[in-house]
Order: C-alpha cells, then sequence, then structure tokens
DNA sequence: AAGCCGGGGGG
DNA sequence: CCCCCAGGCTT
C-alpha cells in the first residue's frame, strides 16, 4: 500500500467508524469521556470472548468496584465470583494483580505507555496497544483475530496466520498503517470492521467501506482467508464429582493455583479415575432416565439390579476418597451424567451422590456448605451444573 | 514452535 | 458439528 492509498483507506475507515460504531459501555460515547479503568477491565474480558458476552460482566465489575483502587483493594475470591462463566480464570487474578500494581507503581493511573502497560501481569503486545491508544491516545498498533483475518484479506495473505513470522509480519502492517491522529478510534475502527463486516463467514464484502482497497476481493475468495493449519482435536477425560454431604452439609475442595480452572471450586472431583471404576459405575446405575415422545417431556425411572461389579467399584472409590479426604463414604449413587466441551478437551462429568459415614476432614481448604449456601465460592460453569442438578433432585426427591 | 487455558455465539 | 472470539503465558 502506498501512503496515498495508506491514508485514503484510513479516512474511508474512520467515517465508517464514526457513522456505525456500537454504543459500548467502555467507551468514550456522545460526552462521556474515556475512563482508562474502564479500558483496562473491558480488554481484559474481551480477550478471547467476544463482545456480547462481555457487556453484561463488565457492568458487575464497574458496580462492585468502581476504581482501579477498589478492586486493588478487593478480596480474590470475590473477584474469581464476578468472573464465573467468563472463562479463562487467569485473566480475572491477573487483572487483580494489574490493579494492585497500578496503585503500587503508577499512583493509581494506568499507564499511558506500552512499555509500562507490557509489565502488568496478562497485559500482552496486544493489550498494551489498545490500552495505551484507546484510553491515552497514544499512537500504538493492536493486532487480534479481527486485525489478522481483515489484514490477510486486504493484503491477499496467504500464508498461514498462526505462524510467528506471519504474525510478526501482520503487526508490521499494523504498526506502519497506525495513524499519530486518533489511533484508538482507528484501531477499533479495524476490530469493529472485523467483527461486524470482514467476518470469517461470510464476508459483507457487498457493505465493505474499503473493499476498493481489499486485494481479496478482487483477486480471489475472501472467505478463505485467512489460511489456519489445523488444530489436534480434543483429548476425551472423565471427572468423577462426588456430592458428599454430613447432616444436609456438602463438601467443597478449591482447585490449585495452576492449570484447569486454577483457584476455583468444585465438589470432591477424581480426575481420570481408573476406566473400570467408570464403566462399572455405569452399570450399577440404579436408575437411567427414559424421554418419553410426545406431549410430556417428564422422565420416568426404570429401576434396574445392580451389576456384579458394582461394589467393587464402590470400594475402589471410597478407598480413594478415604484417603484424599479422610472421611469414609456410604453409598455412593449415580446421580448425573453430562459432557463439558472446552478448547482441549472433552470431559465426561459423571457425578456421584454420598454421605459421610464417619472420618475426620484432613485438607486443609475444605469447606462444608448447604445447597443454598455456595454463592460465594467461585465454580466453573461444569461444577455449577452438578450443583444444580443435586438441588433440584433435593427439591424433589 | 507448541501447548495450555473456558465458555458461548453463530453458521 | 464446526470455527471463532478485542490473547497471554509457559515450556
Amino acid at each position: 500500500m502506498t501512503p496515498k492509498q495508506a491514508k485514503a483507506f484510513r479516512r474511508k475507515l474512520l467515517a465508517w467508524y464514526r457513522k456505525h460504531r456500537r454504543d459500548l459501555p467502555w467507551r468514550a460515547m456522545n460526552g462521556r469521556p474515556v475512563n482508562p479503568y474502564h479500558v483496562l477491565l473491558s480488554e481484559a474480558m474481551l480477550q478471547q470472548t467476544q463482545v456480547a458476552t462481555v457487556v453484561p460482566y463488565f457492568h458487575r465489575f464497574v458496580e462492585a468496584f468502581p476504581t482501579v483502587q477498589t478492586l486493588a483493594e478487593a478480596d480474590e475470591q470475590q473477584v474469581l465470583t464476578l468472573w464465573q462463566g467468563l472463562g479463562y480464570y487467569r485473566r480475572a487474578r491477573n487483572l487483580h494483580a494489574a490493579a494492585k500494581a497500578v496503585i503500587a507503581d503508577h499512583g493509581g493511573h494506568v499507564p499511558a505507555a506500552v512499555n509500562d502497560l507490557l509489565k502488568l501481569p496478562g497485559v500482552g503486545r496486544y493489550t498494551a496497544g489498545a490500552i495505551a491508544s484507546i484510553a491515552h491516545g497514544t499512537k500504538a498498533a493492536v493486532v487480534d483475530g479481527n486485525v489478522e483475518r481483515v489484514f490477510a484479506r486486504l493484503m491477499l495473505i496467504e500464508k498461514p496466520i498462526n505462524t510467528p513470522a506471519t504474525k510478526k509480519m501482520v503487526w508490521s502492517i499494523a504498526e506502519e498503517l497506525v495513524p499519530k491522529s486518533s489511533p484508538g478510534d482507528y484501531n477499533q475502527a479495524l476490530m469493529e470492521l472485523g467483527a461486524t463486516i470482514c467476518t470469517p463467514k461470510p464476508p459483507k464484502c457487498f457493505v465493505c467501506p474499503v473493499r476498493e482497497h481489499c486485494r481479496a476481493v478482487q483477486e480471489t475468495n475472501p472467505e478463505r482467508l485467512p489460511i489456519k493449519l489445523a488444530k489436534k482435536k480434543p483429548k476425551e477425560v472423565t471427572h468423577l464429582v462426588i456430592a458428599a454431604n454430613r447432616n444436609g452439609k456438602y463438601l467443597f475442595e478449591q482447585r490449585p493455583s495452576e492449570g484447569l480452572w486454577s483457584n476455583m471450586w468444585q465438589l470432591p472431583t477424581w480426575e481420570e479415575p481408573p476406566p473400570e471404576v467408570i464403566t462399572s459405575i455405569q452399570n450399577s446405575e440404579s436408575s437411567r432416565r427414559v424421554t418419553t415422545r410426545g406431549v410430556s417431556n417428564d422422565t420416568v425411572k426404570v429401576s434396574r439390579p445392580p451389576r456384579g461389579n458394582a461394589a467393587a467399584a464402590s470400594a475402589v472409590l471410597i478407598e480413594w476418597f478415604q484417603s484424599r479426604f479422610g472421611l469414609r463414604l456410604e453409598q455412593p449413587t449415580p446421580t448425573t451424567d453430562f459432557t463439558h466441551q472446552t478448547t482441549h478437551r472433552t470431559i465426561r462429568f459423571v457425578a456421584l451422590t454420598a454421605s459421610v459415614k464417619s472420618g475426620r476432614l484432613r485438607l486443609k481448604t475444605g469447606v462444608w456448605r448447604k445447597l443454598n449456601q455456595f454463592e460465594d465460592l467461585p465454580m466453573s460453569n461444569p461444577q455449577r451444573q452438578t450443583m444444580q442438578h443435586i438441588r433440584v433432585q433435593a427439591d424433589s426427591p
């Protein structure tokens, strides 16, 4: 793109944006000024997450934590609880730590320089550029999934987009094109174009404000760009969830601070138990659900005699629970069974209910809660789904 | 360079 | 069922 073409491209893009941009709560709109804290908050939430999903979470966060200071002083459990359901829970802890750093190292002001922003936890090259340009008008480029797609089509980039070399090229294009005046609007325009017009499939080229600048729409089918290398299929695993109740209260444990659902709470869960335990739990199922066809959606319970190895599997489960928690279970009974999909795992959740016969809990992070009394514990969606099932079952025995 | 980290929207 | 999303971090 020649300098003259670049100028025309930016002008058309910005004109389109100023006419069509969405009224998002963290944006400066009709008189409302930008709030750098709001930009930091929104960018943390927007990582790998669509705008529509983020909006309600953003409102709840601003209400609970109106300023960086209030967020910095908040309890991590409270931050995680507000974040629950949004996914990538590390982001919530990074955001919390970033708020603390803004208070400690920047006098409570979100930095305007990319190099300062990059030092904040959870802030990478994209997020630093976004906050710098949108919140402070710093001349900085951004490259996200939208920008990659837009430039892959505009510049006819046919090499796989998800390699370091190609990403580096897209970044240099972005750096070269970003204007020194209104870089924030320009960056948001680029992303909004990708989100609403230059969509993966099918792109709405017929209403695109910059189609004259697009090589793909003139030389090929834009829909096949950008080209991505195939990713591997998800691994299939099973998580065995045990709802262990004693005197009407259920045991909850906190997950480790690293890995999947870090620091979130859950019913005691055996990840990837021996296969024979899973199969025998299935066989031992004392009831199965049969959906009737026709008018009613009622489920009918059908009693079945337990199979031979059920008792043995039960023993293995009870032994595992005993060794892990120091508690003796009684009559583990299958309760619910469903599949949960994440990006790189297909997790089958098998839940059992059991009562605690004896023993003394030997777990630092364990807590006992009633069925309607765990809302302050941040939990993953599948764990909450399991809890929901147990509550419904308890309400209608 | 590749793997890991969630959950939902939309075709 | 699939792909994708205002990515960052670790190995």
